[in-house]
DNA sequence: CTATTTTCTTAAACCAGCTTAATTTTTTTG
DNA sequence: CAAAAAAATTAAGCTGGTTTAAGAAAATAG
């Protein structure tokens, strides 16, 4: 059970982008999962399924996979307001390689695959909220991409520093790095030359 | 005005993801334009506003910004049956930093974005058809992201070759070079090496 | 408050992939 | 078909960022 006390983020998000009106959310509640997580807790670990996508109502999630020198590899956090899953895993119901661990302690509202198909079959209107936090996750995606490829790695440091200074506080410094595709080393030197 | 005969894969690849009747893509017809590329023809330059999303009946797409060395960094090719659009620009009407261009000689269904509206309105089953194909491009672009992490250049560009051999064939080699973030000259060293 | 673990720093050696520049091959165009 | 433009190759030299290894500082747990 869940209400705006408990989840103000989730309820507003899915305002901002469709209409609905108080029964809808009760429909909403009925098919969602809140959970609470520790520092350092799961919620997918490599060769699982990932078989919901989470919404971050407050903390900070990350998503990595082990590469082959065996070392953490970042590719997504999730702040508050932010959808997190491995979808191709979570459409396929394929074994992922990717773990989603909490950075903080964190407040998650989840959905499972059953349970989104039948909330969509009876809101109609949260396919269009879906679609739309899709097609918003397909232009963040785009734009990360440009600045991989144009900036070098010390300016995409530098870039990301300026765009985000509190996160940069928040969570650290070599999950930054990993986050970027840097060395801790190299961001440490860095960070020296620009003090 | 078009039908499938003109357009199979767009009629095709909606089909594939949500079931309409006959009177529904009638109604689709009334909202979509259909257009013919010649090759190095451009459906979006630096600086316009990205008015539309493009679906590649037939053909090969790029999209491209030019990098502070003033040479054209790919970001993304559209085949058959892909949808391809700066989303950011079309979402927010902001100007674009990309060229859309054919590569060869392409038919392309477009929707502008009121159309888009008026259409989701009338048919909300093409709001699941899009959720869907928004999701795809977000799980494909989660997988590319962590293959560029874990392969060194040389591993990523001949996994790309293996991955799509065809395609290989069918684009210039610079282009190949230019999407995986290699210069020609290192692809010429991989190409000479492998053989 | 102490011990342990986690995170960050420093510095030198190293190398994958880039730059530069010239040449050749292929494709396009008139 | 010939001329021009576009694409691909070759090779030498170079550099941004990694690797390695050790120690210092900060955070966490007990």
């Amino acid at each position: 059970m869940l209400d705006d006390h408990m989840c103000p983020n989730f309820i507003n998000h899915i305002r901002k982008y469709v209409e609905l009106d108080g029964d809808a959310f009760t429909v909403v509640n009925q098919y969602v999962q809140p959970v609470t997580l520790k520092k350092k807790e799961f919620l997918l670990k490599e060769g699982g399924i990932c078989r919901s996508i989470y919404f971050v109502e407050k903390g900070c999630l990350r998503m990595f996979f082990i590469n082959g020198k065996m070392s953490e590899q970042i590719t997504q956090f999730a702040l508050e307001k932010w959808w997190i899953a491995d979808f191709f895993s979570f459409t396929d119901h394929k074994p992922s390689p990717y773990f989603i661990q909490a950075v903080e302690k964190s407040e998650i509202i989840s959905i499972d695959s059953p349970s989104l198909e039948a909330l969509l079959k009876e809101l109609p209107q949260m396919e269009r909220y879906l679609r739309i936090v899709m097609q918003r996750a397909v232009a963040a995606s785009q734009l990360r991409l440009k600045l991989m490829y144009e900036l070098s790695k010390e300016e995409f440091y530098t870039h990301f520093c300026e765009s985000f200074p509190g996160f940069v506080q928040r969570v650290p410094q070599y999950m930054i790095a990993s986050y970027l595709g840097l060395t801790p080393e190299y961001v440490s030197e860095l960070r020296k030359k620009n003090l």
